[in-house]
RNA sequence: GGGCGCGUGGCCUAGCCUGGAUAUGGCGCCAGCCUUCUAAGCUGGAUGACCGGGGUUCGAAUCCCCGCGCGUCCGCCA
């Protein structure tokens, strides 16, 4: 049992009597209760509205059938809440031990296997932070659920069918092949050969030709296609993995069209009679039946040549993930809103699973939305090495004693983590504009206060050498940490059910600050009671490690 | 025109699902704290916010209705 239900258990133990006298049996919502009221509140309006009571009576009704157990040691009735005071003994061991034996880590074991699609960025250019967003909040929440203990896979689309990839492979054989990070180069490709569109009808003519042949099935086409993109991909998956992030899988859109998926899924839906066609013979669904409305409710799922559009495959590609997973989960910008609503819809229609899905607003720049056309566009690898030199401007004013490489090393974990945080602290819904100075605050609500709190209890342990283990939180200081030490496996809890990161990076932005006034009021070095601080010291150590990696920030042993 | 999302101090943000104890935290500003475990930290101060209007309720940032603003979508592109 983790502290919290314990927390849970004990307080509806110790209200047995009162809770039999009013016959109630639901859920009791446990909070902490307000500075100098008790550790613990029982707000009474929830059971008061069940049992269509005065809240204030029911509180009173509870605290007078109160009896008293190891964990739970008095009560006190203030209006409708019912304040509670926690052993600090008792709760402290059990606390401990919970962290020592791993169990407040290991989350509910569950059977269901999640498979989490995020980025899935088109390959025609490097990430740019607009779209950063998606890969944050997607592997982040993996880690979270994992965390959770969930199985989880994570996927990565790439769609590589359609006019942009076969442009992009065009433009290689006519501008050349890359050397390294071809992303950099083929982005270029891509603008050039947009260009030569408008102006040149002869490759105009050309990059048609290519087009049809790779719908058709042109193996020497498909073949060129195929290497531009994995070529592309390897530097899109290159910014990635200095994020922290790695994919297990990479979907191919083209394999799903031509494993000929598609063709079933539209069989399937022509087969429950859904399907109207056009003047020219397109096929649509009317989304106006199905409650959506705009100026054209009409979604097309064939071109009129028969040729399947890109949500008609993306429904074959849920399809097949929903075969190999027993829950779906998308992380996709809002402008995928309608999209996803239509591979909903349709998947419905055909009896297969549908998708969770988390949508996030776009981080823009102060002067509008980011365009690589129009070259309006920040480079996440460009964030990136910007951050890191910061981060490393700040190591050097701080650490004359440590190596270049060391210094060099804290730098790129510190930066890679304040834009990992500055990102996730906020719900994805909200809108973000980039600014430099925001992105590269290391001050505050930010990664690095998160890791430097755990850095300075690590330099504790260090010059501690050998201790006992014994504790119990008896300062004030001490009950505060340990108390949001326990709060861990609900968070995480919250974070995985609820699908909102945030919610973790906020309580480490709270336990990171807990540890950092106990530091403050409390030397554990030098105190009488040394083995009692440094084993409290230690398990926040513990805590926050386990938070940092669910978080995806970087832990520091010293910075 | 319609759908969806968002709107909280000068700026950013939590809380909204599940209404309830003085609305969270940060940035910025001012004044302090390194001869004790790392000052990327901490303390104090000033300013001072729930977009507007109705409604439901003993009680509304939270629920409902009507507006307003911003974003986003409504392609036989992906």
């Amino acid at each position: 049992m983790n502290p919290n239900e314990l927390v849970i258990e004990s307080v509806r133990e110790s209200l047995k009597k009162g809770l039999e006298e009013l016959g109630y049996d639901g859920a009791l919502d446990i909070q902490p209760a307000p500075e100098g009221a008790g550790d613990v509140a029982l707000p009474c309006f929830r059971i008061a509205k069940t049992m269509k009571k005065n809240p204030v009576e029911i509180a009173k009704v509870l605290a007078d059938g109160f009896v008293a157990n190891d964990i739970v040691e008095s009560v006190s009735s203030q209006g409708p809440y019912l304040n509670f005071n926690l052993s600090r003994k008792a709760f402290s061991d059990a606390v401990l031990s919970a962290i020592d034996d791993a169990s407040i880590f290991r989350g509910n074991k569950r059977k269901e296997k999640v498979l989490l699609e995020h980025t899935s960025a088109n390959p025609t250019g490097p990430l740019h932070v607009g779209r950063a967003r998606n890969p944050i909040i997607g592997d982040t929440t993996a880690r979270i659920m994992r965390a959770a203990g969930y199985d989880v896979e994570t996927e990565y689309y790439v769609d590589d069918v359609g006019k942009q990839a076969v442009m992009v492979a065009w433009g290689v054989e006519r501008f050349g092949e890359a050397e390294e990070r071809a992303d950099y180069l083929y982005v270029k490709h891509y603008q050039r050969v947009n260009e030569l569109m408008e102006s040149d009808e002869e490759a105009k003519e050309s990059i048609s030709d290519w087009i049809r042949r790779y719908e058709n099935g042109d193996a020497e086409i498909r073949e060129k296609v195929r290497k531009t993109v994995n070529e592309m991909m390897s530097g899109i998956l290159m910014s990635l993995k200095r994020l922290g992030i790695e994919l297990d899988n990479l979907a191919y859109e083209s394999d799903i069209v031509f494993s000929g998926k598609v063709d079933e899924v539209i069989e399937g839906l022509k087969s429950k009679g859904v399907l109207q066609k056009d003047e020219s013979g397109a096929l649509y669904i009317d989304l106006a039946d199905y409650g959506v409305s705009g100026k054209d409710t009409r979604f097309f799922i064939t071109r009129s040549d028969g040729t399947s559009l890109y949500s008609t495959r993306d429904v074959a590609y849920h399809i097949d993930k929903g075969n190999r997973s027993d829950r779906m989960l998308d992380v996709l910008g809002e402008d995928h809103r309608l999209q996803s609503k239509a591979v909903s819809i349709m998947l419905n229609m055909l009896g297969a699973r549908e998708p969770d899905v988390m949508f996030y607003a776009f981080v823009g720049l102060p002067e509008g939305r980011m365009s690589t056309r129009k070259g309006r566009v920040v480079y996440l690898d460009d964030l990136m090495d910007e951050a890191v030199e910061r981060a490393l401007e700040e190591v050097r004013k701080r650490r004359d004693d440590l190596s270049e490489d060391e210094m060099r090393e804290i730098a790129e974990a510190v930066g890679v983590s304040a834009i990992r945080y500055n990102i996730i602290r906020v719900q994805p819904e909200k809108r973000m504009v980039f600014k430099w100075e925001d992105a590269l605050n290391f001050e505050g609500e930010s990664a690095p206060f998160i890791q430097y709190s755990y850095a300075r209890a690590s330099s504790i342990i260090r010059k501690a050498g050998d201790f006992e283990r014994v504790f119990s939180a008896e300062e004030d200081g001490e009950w505060r940490l340990l108390r949001k030490m326990a709060e861990y496996p609900a968070v995480i809890e919250e974070a995985a059910e609820k699908k909102k990161p945030h919610i973790l990076a906020a309580y480490l932005r709270d336990l990171a600050s807990m540890f950092n006034d106990f530091y403050r009021d409390y030397p554990v070095l030098s105190s009488e009671k040394r083995d009692a601080r440094l084993t409290l010291t230690d398990s926040f150590r513990k805590v926050m490690r386990a938070g940092m990696d669910a978080l995806g920030i970087r832990v520091l042993e010293r910075m």
